[in-house]
DNA sequence: GTCCCTTATTTTCTGCTGTCAATGAAAGAA
DNA sequence: TTCTTTCATTGACAGCAGAAAATAAGGGAC
């Protein structure tokens, strides 16, 4: 993360006001004994945090009277996150556009944009950004607060910590600095993270993944892509590559993956797979999976038995997830949930049946993803980096 | 962990001692300088941390004057932990036999026995545990130092925490409190934990994981297991299972799995897999791996071609764990390495052809495993306990 | 041999965090 | 009104770890 001005810090430099912090923000309004209970910190230690929090204003005394139910002793008095008291910007970069939102602490989505890049030159797309941005920017001076920080999610090999992008295949780039660049061009801290870990931190803060410690993400759609979330942290791994489920290989036999391999659950179950696909059975020429769902819908056999083939090859990549780290719960997302109707029974059974033993007891859900969410996880990064930015 | 008399606490009662103590005992003599740069603490608390475990006898001032390089300045003082301060025992229980070693604080096996098991009625187990036990105690006084826990490995499911044996299916156990229960027999504070985990905790503070944050362990054998340290811990999953490669299914076309599915990595590489494929290609009725091995080394081609898939079988299991995680190497190990002269360039090109993008940067490491490293795997885990216990 | 330089370790002091135990506050119940 | 219950706060306190300065222990220059 890069600083410049006219930011604040935020006021949680003990590791027990992040985690109060934290704690909060994910679990709604607590009152301070709960807090204390789910932190494992004496009521003492949450009062004395919560009160530079309170004062700073980035907590609420809740005085919601009506909604107290009536019992015995003093009532509690919850606390809560105050969303408004600070926003942040979250831009996911893809291949041919760019996808902004303005949230609020609370990661709630407040605006969103998008423009469409027509370059891959990382010169032409941070000026890009950088005018997203100011728009954005404009639109929040109209809530009189602050922007904090603003977040950046690119497909690819990306070290968040370095802020620097290693390789993009989509946007063609190698060794790109963009927290470096977009910090200046903008003036914001500016954190950099992969796209799916980005969707995975906002699950796990503000998601179906809320206080589990261990689950993962999977993401359908023009790849499959997954974020896994191990000891309540998540999965970066030693050379900044993990959660490649779409390069993991279930059948030997399968079709030839761009990675070279065969089988890959991508080169079943991608976008593009499904069309290839549907246009070889079919003998339809769709144009975009789009068009092949609609072939789906429509009832063709064909095209149905290419959904079902790749709901089988999703389920089987999740199952081995799932033998190999046991995750409490699968959050299954992307836009090729679209076509969940036409895969979902075809996902349960070959999870079911891949899945081994004890680990056929995670749950395995589905949440649809708005088109602003890939930008909304890269504003929960940047809302992550602004709350530790002290502490960590 | 269950805990009784006769054994005394380990003084380490701050995180920072704990730290230290294990960073010295992974990483050899250290001075006081090179401890602090290690654990990022300040001098000043090293020395303070030192002081109460050399009082103690657990670590050791090395005054060993040749061995000091000539330099500039006051010459370092390292420490080293003094192995011999502490005894602790390990027992791995197999369906058929039980082993036992016999260990000090560094893990280095001091004595090792193996009983045969003719039942597997609890109740027997323990006593025969109890018997093997009180031996190793015996040789114990010999040494003039008390045992201070004992760790059992078994495989299957098992809660660490609670001491429980969920499910070993070699075993035919369910829910046994075998902590609770060894505990009374043994009067030793006594750590059960699985079998794959056992040898990764030995792993990651005896052996080849030392220092590293993210690897897996990978055994070859009777089955094909996996344990995984992520973020530098032990990965137990949500239900208490995790690293099942064996049923990591590469191949739907492959051969039945006991588990139900058809070309899980064990339906192809474990021992029994081997040993049935021998026979169906070669036609030779091998009575068991050792004779197969046999077979493959006289060059039967048949056998060796057995062997390459296995491998292959191997190498793309491993490659998925390398995907999913990014580890920053793997070790592979088990008896089953004995043939290791027969698919190790079939695991190394599998893996090198299905580990996408980095993650082929790992480095896949091959151990050998002397038959009584799942005991020692298990008396790690005890020393874990104790040097955790008023820590954790 | 003495002095100085360098590096390692220890000492002393200090700040700060979180716990403990006692106290205050706000309700319903007797 | 007073008691009980539960929640929250306060102030004293213990303990950890960091900073800075002091001390220790060599080698080398003279």
């Amino acid at each position: 993360m890069r600083s410049t001005s006219r930011t604040e810090a935020f006021p949680a430099h003990t590791p027990a006001a992040s985690q109060i912090f934290t704690t909060v923000l994910s679990h709604g309004p607590l009152t301070r004994s709960e807090i204390a209970a789910r932190t494992r910190l004496s009521a003492a230690a949450v009062t004395k945090a919560v009160r530079p929090l309170i004062e700073a204003g980035y907590l609420l005394e809740d005085v919601d009277e009506d909604a107290r139910q009536p019992s015995l002793g003093r009532p509690a008095n919850p606390v809560l996150v105050d969303g408004g008291r600070a926003l942040f910007i979250g831009v996911k970069m893809t291949g041919d556009e760019l996808i902004a939102v303005l949230t609020d602490l609370c990661c709630r989505i407040r605006v969103a944009r998008h423009v469409p890049l027509t370059t891959h030159d990382p010169k032409a797309v941070l000026a890009s950004t950088a005018a997203l941005v100011q728009e954005l920017l404009t639109e929040a001076d109209g809530f009189g607060v602050r922007v904090q920080g603003l977040g950046i999610a690119v497909s690819g090999d990306v070290d968040r910590a370095a802020g620097v992008v290693r390789y993009s295949p989509f946007l063609e780039w190698r060794d790109v600095p963009l927290a470096e660049l977009a910090a200046m061009t903008t003036g914001l801290p500016v954190t950099v993270d992969n796209d799916v870990r980005a969707l995975t931190v906002a699950e796990q803060w503000f998601g179906a993944g809320v206080g589990l410690s261990d689950f993962a993400v999977v993401t359908v759609g023009a790849g499959i892509g997954c974020g896994l979330v191990v000891h309540g942290q998540v999965v970066s791994g030693a050379h900044g590559v993990a959660g490649e489920i779409g390069h993991v290989a279930i059948d030997p036999a399968g079709p030839l993956c761009h990675c070279g391999n065969r089988g890959c659950v991508e080169a079943i179950a991608a976008d593009s797979a499904i069309v290839g696909k549907v246009r070889e059975v079919t003998g339809v020429q769709v144009a975009d999976a789009a068009a092949a769902l609609d072939l789906a819908h429509e009832g063709d056999p064909g095209a149905r038995e290419v959904y079902a083939r790749a709901g089988e090859a999703i389920g089987r990549g999740i199952a081995t997830v799932a033998n190999l780290l046991g995750p409490e719960r699968v959050i299954i997302s992307g836009e090729g949930l679209a076509a969940y109707d036409l895969f979902a029974e075809q996902i349960r059974d070959a999870f079911a049946a891949a899945a081994f033993g004890s680990a056929a007891r995670c749950d395995v859900q589905t949440r649809p993803l708005p088109f602003e969410e890939w930008a909304r996880g890269a504003a929960a990064t940047a809302i992550q980096s602004f709350i530790r930015s002290d502490t960590y």
